[in-house]
DNA sequence: AACTGTGAAGTTTTTCACAGCC
DNA sequence: GGCTGTGAAAAACTTCACAGTT
């Protein structure tokens, strides 16, 4: 799915970073300075051995018979991610679930800042939605274009999913985050990830017992 | 010979159905009876080997030389997904998150209803939202053990993300699909996902080029 | 004593390739 | 011709276990 990364580290292992970084962020917030990898793993479910085999990819972060100082790993990791500086995002679609997005305050200190929201319906365009005002779907290339921006999420109805995505990758957007509960084709050369809660619940569902 | 015992089929095979499930019925709505590993594998970027070794866990169920009935396998996997019958949901958060959910259309037909909506926020409740009148967490356990409610989708800030869940799990919920971006801990006998944009995000940045 | 980093071993997952069927 | 279902092979991934460092 994921193209292979430069250096052919498994893109499994490149998925696993973010859990990494969220739960160092987490500790951090909780005043620790240092920790290891059996702490980690137990908070994130993770063996430490894999914890340790997946940072060992990027160079020796830790230190033996310490750990890993949170600070620094947090610091390594987002280079890794590229998250160390802010990246751009558009918003498209402006119903209810475009509206949490723009207004869920959980970006920023992650390496990420909506730029824009746009929408194809009249009646919305124009309308404030948190610090942003709705644009139409018409001035979205131009936009994309002029503010260089490369990652997209995607809350439209499924049956436009494709087209708004071609219209987005046509303007320059190279990572889409598809919130529409449908399969998007897109180039290699573009990211394309998943956020469907239903899937969830049904893979969920099949380990409950009935009552 | 019939389905297998469920017990030893690979998590990750029962991760892929729910996507099948999703794909087969966007068939359907096109207008298709009949698919074939090699199309449902093109849609979904997955190998028609993987597709058919995925299925083969329980059973035959299509046909050499003609591929899938497309209704008949959607019945099968909804079976298989336990998702044939309607599951209640209690949503808590009432936040624009809880709210973007509660309004979300899309999950009656994939098996699920959600059933209730909790805040913690006196101000928030008695408020509408969508069909619902947002409830006190007060009476949340009660409500949810009365519904016999085994599913929960949670939206609250992440700092209290863990003492609500633990007050699900109590009330008798068996499964949860956390927003909050914080890894929490449960009992082996309940399932846990997660959904947090920002690590998808962080994920397709790795193999972004920066300009 | 505590911990990392890592080859080697072990396990899981995917792909191959083809018999059998329509 | 086209297609599934499946053992066998290959590849990918995880865990083990321990040398080496603090």
């Amino acid at each position: 799915m994921s193209a292979k990364s430069p250096d052919n580290i498994p893109d499994i292992v490149i998925g696993r970073l973010p859990l990494y970084l969220r739960a160092l962020t987490r500790l951090q917030q909780e005043g620790k300075d240092v920790t290891s990898s059996h702490e980690l793993g137990k908070r994130l479910d993770i063996s430490s051995a894999q914890i340790r085999k997946d940072l060992s990819h990027f160079g020796g972060f830790g230190k033996q018979g310490t750990g890993y100082q949170i600070e620094f790993l947090i610091e390594k990791l987002q280079q890794v991610l590229q998250v160390n500086t802010e990246w751009s995002v558009a918003v498209v679609g402006a119903g209810n679930l475009g509206n949490a997005i723009a207004h869920y305050r959980g970006f920023h200190y992650r390496g990420f800042r909506i730029a824009c929201v746009f929408d194809a319906d009249p009646n919305k365009i124009g309308k404030s939605i948190g610090d942003f005002t709705v644009q139409s779907q018409e001035t979205m290339a131009e936009q994309i274009k002029e503010q260089n921006i490369k990652i997209a999420m995607l809350a439209v109805p499924a049956e436009y999913a494709q087209e708004v995505a071609d219209k987005l990758i046509e303007a320059g957007v190279r990572a889409i985050l598809n919130y529409a509960p449908i399969n998007i084709i897109v180039p290699d050369n573009v990211q394309i990830q998943y956020i469907d809660p239903v899937t969830h619940l049904q893979h969920m569902t099949y380990y409950l017992s009935q009552d």
